[in-house]
DNA sequence: TAGCGATCTATACTTTGGTATAGGTCTGCC
DNA sequence: GGCAGACCTATACCAAAGTATAGATCGCTA
């Protein structure tokens, strides 16, 4: 049975979801209320399979905490759970060492499948985690591009020149500089390398 | 028992896939060597659990294989499977519908927590697909940029302009429009802007 | 109908980006 | 010592990007 360590500083939070670990599965669910509470309960238990650190909680100090609890566990699965942090957080994480990154946002199902996962020897990302979501993607700041505008900034995604962009949308290389220019204006970037940057970032094209 | 059936043209890759899924686990593995025939099969059997779909096979014309067999099956879960395709291809199949992207370079077992995972409700894509991983980073396409020329693409990779690259970095204009060009030939791009999405796609800064 | 906004084009201009060539220093290595 | 490569600078030039202004068409709407 494996035993599963939970660190979140919301008692409620944590000790509902240890309950529900418990009673759906067969996992044994111990819990602490902090990193150094975590660590110490560690410290006696040579033989905890998966340790589940909130994100926001006192000792964690961004993801620092982590690497202390990699550092001091290295045989230990680390995920990282967090109710606000977003996809650089999550890959952050995942880059220093985490098996795993846990929104709160995840069902309660998709929870226990992602520990099993982890506890497989796998790495768990929630695949959408950010809003990849299309229908959100032209709300916000792009919502008062034009369409040509929007056109525009898909070939600025590509890395292309004004002269490529004229002739793929088949007019002028002003009437492109023309666009570029309102984008430029509306996105609230300087020049095409940055609203190339902006549009990737937000995940449009 | 799952039912699962696997599409590959590769009758060698197909085979040993599905006898490798048939010995450890509990599937009862199908396959078929194209779409058609994938989807003729289906038509028979009404209980397929997990469709999985090689990206390149004769008759998925890129993604609209995926779209047609959602359509024709859509309480069947579809995976696609690729041995090339990249982040981006994967993204896209996601938003089309897909439950999973499985790449060819997973290991057996990381195969089988995949499919475990998609047929416990959930939707997976390898959390390190395109090669996050920092060791990577470095190497390849970047390897042989200089260390001032990797600096000047960190700068490019914030949109910013050669004089205000050169007043980071406390060099002369000229001396960056020299880094820039040099690390353009390099990676082989022909403008700043594909070198900051190149740079970004890879997951560099 | 008049007006508005999106689209397109044109001319003209300045700034920035990218290329070419040449020459300088410094470090590490054979 | 001599050589190679990274790094820096200079001058010069052309291409590309971005700005400014003005005028035209089209479709929609008050």
């Amino acid at each position: 049975m494996p035993n599963i360590l939970l660190a979140d500083d919301h008692d409620l939070v944590r000790d509902t979801i240890a309950a529900y670990l418990r009673t759906v599965e067969e996992f044994n669910v111990l819990t602490a209320p902090d990193l150094d509470a975590a660590l110490e309960l560690m410290g006696g238990i040579d033989s905890i399979d998966l340790l589940i650190l909130d994100y926001n909680m006192p000792g964690m100090d961004g993801l620092d905490g982590l690497t202390k609890a990699r550092a001091a566990h290295p045989v230990a699965k680390v995920a990282i759970m967090s109710g606000v942090a977003n996809r650089d957080v999550a890959n952050s994480a995942m880059d220093r060492g985490a098996h795993g990154f846990i929104p709160k946002s995840l069902t309660a199902d998709t929870l226990v499948n992602a520990i099993k996962f982890i506890l497989a020897g796998e790495r768990y990302i929630p695949f959408d985690f950010g809003s990849n979501d299309p229908k959100e993607k032209a709300s916000g700041e792009f919502a008062n591009l034009s369409a040509r505008e929007m056109q525009t900034l898909e070939q600025l995604c590509l890395g292309l020149s004004n002269k490529e962009i004229a002739r793929n949308l088949d007019i002028q290389e002003v009437t492109v500089k023309l666009h570029v220019k309102n984008l430029l204006s509306k996105l609230g970037v300087s020049n095409r390398t940055q609203a190339a940057l902006f549009a990737k970032e937000r995940h449009l094209f």
